[in-house]
DNA sequence: GTCTATACACCGATAGAC
DNA sequence: GTCTATCGGTGTATAGAC
């Protein structure tokens, strides 16, 4: 298995368990490396691997999500295809967020300033289109903020209530949502 | 310390670091008892201390909020009432919410029976006062569920971005956004 | 009730053979 | 690269004195 092979894995446990509960048993079985072989790939150990997840997300998020935000389809047509991915990175309502995850416990501290930066160029690049559709500046941020709220949140009680249909409802208003005048 | 000033003590703990990260020094440390004593108090150890903080926080929103929700007074004024108490308990957004806490994690399985219990009893009373202002069941059951959601998305913003501006915006405009026709 | 001491498992991390 | 073995530290939990 490859580094990147390995991450993928890595990001299933953190988001699973968090920082402190993700123990190098864990994530050695979710990889199929022994320990030595997440150290070979990781000297730094388990910190570097959640920077390493962090980065790895960093990344997608640019390309799955704020490039479509970017893109030149109508504002209407960018946010449903943010949707779609949003839907796919969290398995429809079944997986935790990465960055919730780490924002908790001690690992808040270790990884605070990164989660800041990607959930801020989420809510700008998404607020940044509903400025293109016409809203004044203050507002798109406001509303930008609340459909990551409501995500979050989504995710949280599809955890508590066992039951994903609350994230299913979300994702499906948040178009007209956030465009509406 | 008495057991149910013990009790206080440790939600602080469950609802920072999670069940895992909630280790019995960082307990003892909270509550001033020495190990010895939590398990006088608490000889299943730590599981029995996390049952004894969600239950704990049973009765708390069985007293702060659901007795609230099934006042006498106007719709739009429990709700109101109900965010009051609502923003105590979260400490203006600055602390995590412990039901989501638990729901993460080996602590999702120990608890989630009684975790979706909580939640569910938060919602269908909120559920309630919208049916008697006049909303129709499933819809009130909807919105019911959004705010819970949007109360668990703004504390998780809140941790992230280092802002609990979101949280108190969602708190001020829940009355009226539940209400609306 | 609270203390000290301790048992045993698991934690993250490292060493060295291959 | 991956293995086994192991280190020091910490985890939960217990025993027994006071």
């Amino acid at each position: 298995m490859s580094k990147d092979e390995a991450i993928a894995q890595l990001i299933s446990v953190f988001r699973q368990y968090g920082y402190e509960g993700a123990t190098l048993a864990r994530l050695s079985k979710a990889t199929g490396l022994g320990k030595a072989s997440l150290y070979h790939y990781f000297p730094k150990g388990k910190e570097e691997m959640a920077t390493a997840v962090l980065n790895h997300l960093s990344v997608w998020l640019e390309e799955n999500i704020l490039a479509l935000l970017r893109g030149s389809g109508k504002p209407d047509e960018r946010i449903r295809a943010m949707g779609k991915n949003v839907n796919q990175i969290y398995d429809q309502g079944e997986q935790a967020c990465l960055l919730a995850m780490l924002s908790i416990g001690e690992s808040h501290h270790l990884f605070h300033t990164q989660i800041q930066q990607v959930l801020n160029a989420w809510i700008n690049a998404l607020a940044q289109v509903l400025v293109e559709a016409g809203l004044e500046t203050g507002e798109a941020r406001l509303r930008a903020e609340d459909a990551i709220l409501q995500i979050q949140g989504a995710l949280v009680l599809a955890r508590g209530l066992n039951d994903t249909t609350p994230f299913q409802r979300v994702l499906q208003r948040l178009p007209k949502d956030l465009l509406k005048p």
